[in-house]
DNA sequence: TTGTAGGCGTTATCAT
DNA sequence: ATGATAACGCCTACAA
């Protein structure tokens, strides 16, 4: 059972050759003999040959270098888990020579995330990891990075693009559904719902799109009940009287679900005007969002993980430049679904 | 920004001692002058040094094997998942010198269980994974590995132990209150609900008394509503007249909560007897209780991520081992609620 | 076309 | 106490 670990050396001296010629075979180098090349290829078939990748690395010896953009945690809380990731990935990475480095814009500007990039893209790194905030100025400079030999790599958002190594993040049309069938369950028939946009910025639009997409589309499925559904696209400032209006107009209304981080702020507001009964869906992990899930305002989170996001698709590059793993174009994490009872499994993870 | 890679040549040639002393220096292997001590460590203060892991291990070149005792999955459907996380692990070390070996013992029969660990232990490898299926004789077990300087970690429980490596699992404590919050948002109140433990055999017993434990915990910190909790313990075999039964007693009932990852028994007798609006919430991902999650008759499923766990278990393992990390005691996972929207996202990964 | 020699960074042994 | 040297497995340059 306990198998030797054949070496090149040992492949050598079974096929009766040099470990020079071994390895031209095993690299398809050619310069090699008919006979020599059988000769080797007949113990291959016979063996299980695993090359030290150990070794491999020790030789090759290459500092690899690895850049990500983040937008900063400073102007949206949300980014920060994503730096959690890149730090433990940092930290774990360090010792097998993979430098990684975080570079910081604002959600706000379009300009500073240009102004990363040309500072980035003069790193010449191997690879970088982004977000796709500003859809259009990122494929271009995606290509500009493509061009230059750099890989691309994607977190937080799905791109359909042969141009991009591997994008990590969650389907959001299907977690949109997960919020729906939530809702279903926790509000009575026959009311009203909101699905409420809500952001500072609406830089990311496409996001919330799809999770009202999905959420439409399973209510739209259901054969019973008689839900009537009602978005609205709200911008930060000064919202409150324009939640508040909305809520006094729909007095059937017995759920909303927020697309984006932010359903403290709706939290907040239900919790001042005392209107009970309302139920609360929102995503992502955020003190304020937990608080208001502790104190039973908010119903249900979705988290996806945004720690986890940073920090696979990090590992896929180190897999792919150290040990040359295939890694999968697409990875879609799971759709957590975060009550006041399993959060702490969550936070802890 | 980009940080050179010291190397002990390097730190060699800058205190002026040769490769060798500044070895003894880093290993604590005495034998160096004081002179020559100073020199070394105030040139270690000044650089970051990492040692470069992968030289390491090359030159120290051991093979390390790990052994897997797992219960047969033919017998108990729940363990298959536990393999394929052992599988993946397999694939992925073999390339880094680590062999591990799986032993399938019978879930009924403490007797292969004891004969396989003799087997194993007879093969003195670095490691043994074990989970803790029959706890007295596994506790007498693990002295014995200790004895023998072969480390063991657990996976699936909990266990107090300083002779334990690490171990994976859930806090199932929690996940009954998990539970409990899910029923409770989904039953009305002042109804019954009824707690199932099913199994073959009782051999992990303690399993479903915490999670019995945390459910009821949870209904008697409610302050609102009137729910009556009443727990049946049921062996498999010819155990449909007895659900029928107990069923006819309560008319009340609204909820069933399953400790075990048998709850498409119950879900089988509620389609099949057609009574209607009894709530069903279980464990696992099992494909019986895929199918009647998929068409509603169970409510959700807890997925306590088997694959993850056997998967973690091993990854810690390689850790300590080749890189010898500080591995944790404990590594708690989180407590995924499943519905039949976000079943799929699971599935995949 | 083939084989030999050297080196990657670390560790361990062996003279000095 | 110290430094030189060889070895781990793989890769590559260069000599034959």
């Amino acid at each position: 059972m306990k198998k030797k670990k054949y070496t090149i050396k040992d492949i050598a001296k079974l096929s009766g050759v040099s470990k020079g010629t071994v390895d031209r075979v095993l690299h398809k180098r050619g310069k090699v003999s008919q006979k020599a090349l059988d000769a080797v290829n007949n113990i291959l078939k016979e063996i299980d040959y695993q090359p030290n990748l150990i070794a491999r690395n020790l030789k090759i010896n290459k500092v690899y270098h690895i850049c990500v953009l983040v937008p900063n945690p400073h102007e949206d809380p949300y980014w920060q888990a994503c730096v959690d990731g890149i730090n433990e990935a940092i930290a774990e990475f360090k010792s097998l020579g993979v430098i990684i480095e975080t570079f910081f814009f604002s959600p706000n500007s379009t300009k500073s995330f240009l102004e990363i990039n040309k500072t980035v893209i003069n790193l010449s790194p191997d690879a970088v990891l982004l977000t796709l905030l500003f859809y259009k100025e990122t494929i271009e400079i995606i290509e500009k990075y493509y061009l230059e030999n750099i890989k691309v790599s994607i977190f937080n958002c799905q791109i359909r693009s042969n141009k991009v190594k591997n994008f990590v993040g969650q389907d959001l049309f299907q977690s949109g559904r997960v919020a729906a069938q939530l809702m279903n369950m926790i509000t009575p028939e026959n009311s009203d719902i909101f699905i409420i946009h809500i952001d500072e910025v609406f830089n990311n639009a496409t996001h919330m799109q799809e999770k009202e997409m999905g959420f439409r589309n399973y209510f739209k499925e259901l054969t019973t009940g008689n839900y009537k559904i009602i978005s609205h696209k709200i911008k930060s400032p000064d919202f409150n009287k324009e939640i508040a209006h909305l809520l006094s107009l729909n007095p059937n209304i017995s759920g909303i679900f927020v697309t984006t981080s932010k359903a403290y702020k709706i939290a907040r507001i239900i919790q001042d005007t005392k209107i009970k009964d309302i139920k609360i869906i929102g995503y992502d992990l955020l003190e304020e969002n937990i608080t208001y899930l502790n104190n039973g305002i908010i119903d249900f989170l979705i988290h996806q993980n945004p720690k986890g996001q940073t920090y696979f698709s990090l590992s896929y590059l180190v897999d792919f430049f150290l040990f040359d793993k295939d890694i999968p174009a697409e990875k879609l994490l799971p759709i957590d679904i975060i009550n006041s009872e399993n959060l702490i499994s969550y936070l802890e993870n």
